[in-house]
DNA sequence: AGCGAACGTTAGAGATTCGTAAAGTTCTGA
DNA sequence: TCAGAACTTTACGAATCTCTAACGTTCGCT
């Protein structure tokens, strides 16, 4: 069973969708302001959320980087301009996927579904442990022999995404277009910048890496440390 | 290698696409026609593939399905309009992410890389066993006897093209085309250089060959040592 | 044995990639 | 709104890799 959380203003809209998506076998739950729906990502335990940008109470894209916040679920964005640099902009700060209003109920299931497929597996939960680091994704809290680090959000995200990889080499393209949403290339140097401050925060240089090995001209892993 | 097949009936884009995936270093295969391509894909052996909708001989959503009967196959479907009904079908029709024309080689690039890292660990997994060596393609990582070795990205490619292989005779001519993504033969000296400096880091020389067994005049291949 | 071709090795120039500080810009929270 | 934090860009030195070139060795054939 999968469970949806719309989060939409206009009653009838948000009445013909809940009810399209539970006659499609989902589990719907159905809020109506911006608010609402943080706090219930918040209880947690939800496959997909299906965001309104226009709220009346909050902005849309604010919502969304508090979702992104608490939780990595999948959001899709229903927006009622076709905005590409809306679009752009809310891809950006970690929409899955976007739907322009009007839309059917089969398209939103149809979005649903990829999302879906696309995430697949993804859901265990737990920290991560590498050595003597302790990466704990859904609270976004990393650890390092007990000593909690404090870590920026693009830090932690990086961290985060070797973290789902260990000793897996990952490209620094890779890298662009997982954390920082840009799948077409772009100035990857500020990858190494972001590698470079989380070095230090890890106690390492490139030097002597310890966490995070450079692998010359493919990219870089996140290993245990040797001793 | 990842082998990538276009269906696209214009011949300009088709070419263009081509040549753009092939320098990427992929191996590339462009067919015109929908009951071409799904012949192709009932061949099996391909890694993804790039559908255009807009065929001459049959519907997209059709070969799409069509596909879909025979393989499970990553598709990535491009279509000329930006319209919300035909994408909503094609995904639910099985394909696993669409692109929009007009777009750019490394547009699709990035598309093709995001889906093989979305199903990446369907096929291979598991270190190649050699004799001693263990040769681990997903983390790039090359141990001997237990003891680490540490290769550049080009001896990495080339030791990992020969144990995907062993015992088979491999010439410089396909190393060349197949490592170095330079299809049209070359300077093979350089794989010499390689070889040479490869053989070192294995604790081995062209005269006490241990994994590295040249064949005078056809090439060379990876073998466990006889001891 | 002698010859030419194929192979092996070494070394260094040239190109690419990486690391980090510092400056500049954008974002965010109070 | 505004100050500080976070992020990006720029710049340049450092590290690393790759390939060419040159020379030595081995092989296969007659």
């Amino acid at each position: 069973m999968v469970s949806v959380l719309i989060v939409e203003d206009e009653q009838p809209i948000r009445q013909a969708l809940a009810r399209f998506l539970a006659d499609s076998g989902h589990s719907v739950e159905a809020l109506a302001s911006g608010m609402d729906g943080i706090q219930r990502v918040a209880e947690g335990n939800l496959d997909v959320v299906v965001l309104d940008l226009g709220l009346p109470d909050l902005d849309g894209s604010q919502v969304l980087k508090m979702i992104r916040a608490l939780s990595n679920v999948p959001v899709i964005v229903a927006t009622a301009r076709d905005d590409e640099a809306e679009i752009v902009r809310v891809l950006r700060a970690g929409a899955d996927d976007y739907i322009v209003k009007p839309f059917s109920g089969a398209q939103l299931q149809a979005r649903i579904e990829a999302i879906l497929r696309r995430t697949a597996g993804d859901s265990d939960a737990g920290p991560i442990v590498v050595g003597d680091l302790r990466i704990d994704i859904s609270k976004r809290s990393v650890s390092m022999s007990g000593r909690t680090l404090d870590l920026t959000r693009k830090e932690f995200d990086l961290l985060a995404y070797l973290a789902e990889r260990p000793e897996i080499v990952v490209s620094k393209r890779e890298l662009l277009a997982e954390v920082w949403h840009q799948p077409y290339g772009g100035a990857d140097k500020t990858v190494d910048v972001h590698l470079s401050v989380l070095r230090r925060k890890l106690g390492e240089t490139a030097q002597t890496a310890r966490y995070l090995r450079t692998v010359h001209g493919v990219g870089i892993k996140l290993v245990a440390p040797d001793s």
